[in-house]
DNA sequence: CTGAAAGCGCTTACAG
DNA sequence: CTGAAAGCGCTTACAG
């Protein structure tokens, strides 16, 4: 069932299908009828392969990124999918296998080749090609997602990190937390450069001094902060809160507390960033920055059908999302 | 750049780039070395929707599947990019709103429409489309992963979900516990009929009655779970040991525990099933039946490649992989 | 408001 | 071992 099939039942053009299919175009109601009609009756759906090979209005995104088992990811793609199909838009996805600038620049080369339109750069891609020639080369808008940072010739959607870091940091220091551990993120990403001001701006911003000993680094995975987690427990004076850079390092810190009987949030309190799905998983359920990752690739993945669709409106842009401080058991008030 | 640049450069005809670039063809090696220069140089990559549109080599799988926000589809998801990755072909992922046949249905046809040429379908999508109809008429070789039973006419890629089933809550049995809650998964899926099976085996190898109060019913999510932990633990006489059907079940009976301040797994065994990222995230981590998804699903699609690749050997398989039972803290000796 | 023509970049037979 | 031709299903200007 092609296009012209359906042309030929409705007695029309296949041009004129066309301009039923992609919703434009100026025609009488009963062309219109007849060829909806038509279209039902054959069962038609457009090749989206023709599509886009005719480099068409089938909008069809690109999404690279790394490790797609991160709750991080999964968001991100649900987001994606969710503004691709409601926009009628293709989505293909590709995964990277390594975080280096080569891997993005091959893989985000292929997809453009291959009809993409639009690029959706997950972290730490955003970062590594922002700035480079690759992205004029490319010649198709691109969008990121909680990238940390302004990116200058890349499309933004964003929460400000470094506040939420700071709003959570205070949060703890006004539950009475002198002396809050940090469990960083890996340097590659700007968000974890911005997350960690926001912890000193809220030590700054209370008078608190810093303690270099509380500030560990982990890569944004389990494992780094079980690591983390056991460093900062086994200080000589340990801390008294812990603030993981994301929900699973947070949730490392809670798994080795429990693991050594402490009692939380009595002995320790213990906070992430992201809201995923896994803060509300395990007990007790995280107190944690919500970052509406899904609405925020749905977002991104709209800036860049409106601007495949509309390339004369087109910019970058930076946008920034509200994040949320969410309150839960895993945080208490120091106890005495 | 397209390959008729290629061509030009390497003083070729295009058709003997489209051999070099899908390595069959022979040619002799000057031809060959000349036409790998001339991409190298001009940074020549195929253009996948017209070599599918051509319906060509490049195997384009579909894959659709619902709520990818689920630990289950991040591991499928992983698999199926894996060895599409590794094989040179393309994967068009669909999110289906809704877990009907209509949704599946549509879906699956716009996606062969689009140049799929064949099919991973996600449960319950491959047991609700099993037998019917459709999959005839797609025409394209359709693969499932995790179905929970023998596909008719749909290849899958599985684990005994009864065998294991049982052996796990013979595992709780020898520990000691002689009444072991379970929560059944969702009806649609056919995994929860097979392992709710295996429950019963279990009972009924070791001569122990069953008791009916024992038995709820979730959906697979860890909210169901909750209600569904909460339940049992409100029974007169409660479980000592709780098998849920899917890791997020079983977290979810950790964290109601946790809630109670019941101690684990001394005062409550528990287990779950997959052996997802989650299992090893909470405390005490998850005993659990490990059903190497991300490698099913990789199986499963390269099976759906070859069938592309030599549809003359192609045919419906049901492979079985082996599970694994992971016991870890969760569960211990039932306390006298 | 509707249509005929050319073309998107590739591959598939079919020749040579 | 290599190439010229036709065609995959659609869309984009351009006419009428």
């Amino acid at each position: 069932v092609t296009i012209q099939a359906v042309a030929e039942r409705a007695g029309v053009s296949t041009m004129t299908v066309s301009n039923v299919v992609r919703g434009g175009g100026k025609m009488s109601q009963e062309t219109r009828q007849a060829v909806m009609q038509a279209i039902r009756d054959l069962n038609y759906v457009p090749n989206l392969a023709a599509q886009s090979l005719a480099s068409a209005g089938a909008a069809t995104l690109g999404l690279i990124y790394h490790n797609p088992q991160n709750a991080f990811l999964s968001a991100m793609l649900v987001g994606a999918l969710n503004a691709a199909a409601s926009r009628g838009a293709q989505l293909v996805v590709r995964d990277c296998r390594e975080r280096t600038y080569e891997n993005a620049e091959s893989s985000l080369r292929s997809l453009v080749r291959s009809g993409s339109r639009a690029l959706l750069v997950a972290p730490p891609f955003c970062e590594l090609i922002m700035g480079t020639p690759l992205v004029a080369e490319l010649g198709v808008p691109i969008a990121s997602v909680s990238s940390g940072g302004l990116l200058s010739d890349i499309s933004t959607v964003r929460v400000d990190d470094r506040a939420a870091a700071q709003a959570m940091t205070e949060l703890l220091i006004r539950r009475g937390h002198h002396r809050i551990g940090y469990i960083a993120g890996p340097a590659l990403h700007f968000s974890s450069g911005a997350r960690l001001e926001g912890y000193r701006d809220a030590h700054a911003a209370q008078g608190l001094p810093l303690a270099p000993e509380l500030l560990t680094e982990g890569d944004f995975s389990f494992d780094s902060g079980l690591v983390a987690a056991r460093r900062l427990l086994d200080l000589p004076e340990p801390p008294s809160a812990i603030f993981g850079s994301n929900d699973d390092v947070a949730a490392a810190v809670v798994s080795v507390a429990l693991q050594r009987n402490m009692s939380l949030p009595r002995d320790l309190s213990v906070a992430g960033f992201d809201d995923t799905p896994i803060a509300v998983k395990i007990w007790p359920p995280l107190t944690t920055v919500r970052q509406p990752i899904s609405d925020m690739a749905e977002r991104a993945a709209g800036l860049l059908i409106d601007a495949v669709r509309h390339p004369e409106r087109a910019r970058v842009v930076d946008e920034i999302m509200p994040f949320e401080i969410i309150e839960r058991a895993s945080t208490a008030t120091r106890s005495a």
